[in-house]
DNA sequence: CTTCTACAATTAGAATTTTCATCGTGCGAA
DNA sequence: TTCGCACGATGAAAATTCTAATTGTAGAAG
């Protein structure tokens, strides 16, 4: 794990190096915007940690240069501005997470973690799971090295029932799950029952039967082990 | 805006209420675990800030109440603690937001801020803009009082074009938004013209015309004033 | 001004998602 | 055990979303 520090009080810098190098990061400094950009486009970085108020240009420049790049993931601000305003940019300009100085290193070390979790998760597109693996970006499904083909709904089923197995899911907490965004309470979420039925068809004839169970009266579980 | 500060520390609750009643909130303030519990069950709060280590009795132990009363939107916990595992509790039994102590109170101040701009935008399901207004829940739009029936993709559309008025919306950047969490880049993204057409249809024919600009090879905007 | 190219609009149709009506089943009460 | 009822399963139709093929057009280049 690689981060970039670009701050220009050589004090912080140092104690967050060491602090993290401690905890198993390889961490490089950047004292001003010229070196973080330089650095930032010849190296690549699992988190850059980036204060906003440098010697030589503003840090939302630097933000700007890496939303150009594709960049943006992985960068947590850390700044002693705490306007609402800065706050607003920073996140308008991609950046993941905001830290107030002053702030407790082990708090730092926190949001660095959730962040490498965040980001791990959402950069690998395999899913596995015993004979069943997952691929979420081309939507498709190998069950024992055959491939099925589930539709975008039935993977997001597969993947909310999976992710909680032996958990009992109720009918509301899926439907909710399922539509996205919009918040339902009042609706009617029938259309769980087909999705159920499908997958479990799709499931059985593949040879994958029997994890998805029917809870009367509570909800549906993926049982296992 | 109504918050409750739990808190046993007398000097920490009182420089909180002090400033949060100078950013026009009206605090209450509860010293122990007993007091806190009275308090929520009898009254509305738009924020309960809640320390977890009270005199008699864990704090946590108040967010289980909260959530058995389904309260839990808008609790800040504050904290001296500050492990991965408290944190994982905290979120998991339904709080907002944690902060460790100590912290500035302008950083607490953002915090609520944000907390309570999310609760407002989540609870109320009505968005109205000139002469349009879109009911979330019922996915309705009524244009000078007219009903329209829009689907849950043209209101989502809308709204994220509504919400970034006189902003350039890249295609992709629409693809991403509506198809909700699934990754894309490499991605077809054409079903967006459909979605900007049908939109633009139905928003002509209900008198509503020309909000939607296209500006040839970045995207959309909404224009106006 | 014409041509070319990349992007956008349009249309029809395929695939998916959701609704609706009906039927089957588990579980509690008599 | 049998009945009744609430919940779940099912199948087919309706609605929505997405794809694919075609046509139209803005803006750059010659």
């Amino acid at each position: 794990m690689k981060i970039l520090i670009v701050e220009d009080e050589q004090q912080l810098a140092n104690s967050i190096q060491t602090y993290l190098t401690g905890n198993d990061f390889v961490c490089e400094w950047a004292a001003n915007a010229k070196s973080a950009f330089d650095k930032i486009t010849t190296y690549e970085y699992d988190c850059i940690l980036l204060d906003l108020m440098l010697p030589d240009g503003n840090g939302f420049e630097i933000l700007k240069e890496l939303k150009r790049q594709n960049k943006t993931d992985g960068v947590i601000i850390i700044s002693a501005k705490e306007t609402l305003e800065t706050r607003i940019e920073g996140f308008n300009l991609g950046a993941d997470d905001y830290l107030t100085k002053p702030f407790h290193l082990s708090e730092l070390l926190v949001r660095i973690q959730a962040l490498i979790r965040r980001k791990n998760f959402k950069g690998s597109n395999i899913v596995s799971f015993n004979e069943i693996e997952i691929n979420i970006l081309s939507k498709t499904v190998g069950i024992n090295n055959t491939p099925i083909d589930f539709t975008k709904k039935e993977i997001d089923l597969l993947l909310y029932l999976v992710g909680n197995k032996n958990k009992v899911l109720s009918k509301s907490a899926i439907a909710e799950h399922l539509s996205g965004d919009m918040a339902d309470m009042l609706d009617n979420h029938d259309f769980v029952y087909a999705h159920i039925k499908n997958l479990k068809k799709k499931l059985n004839e593949a040879g994958s039967g029997d994890y998805i169970k029917t809870v009367y009266g509570l909800g549906y579980k993926w049982q296992h082990d």
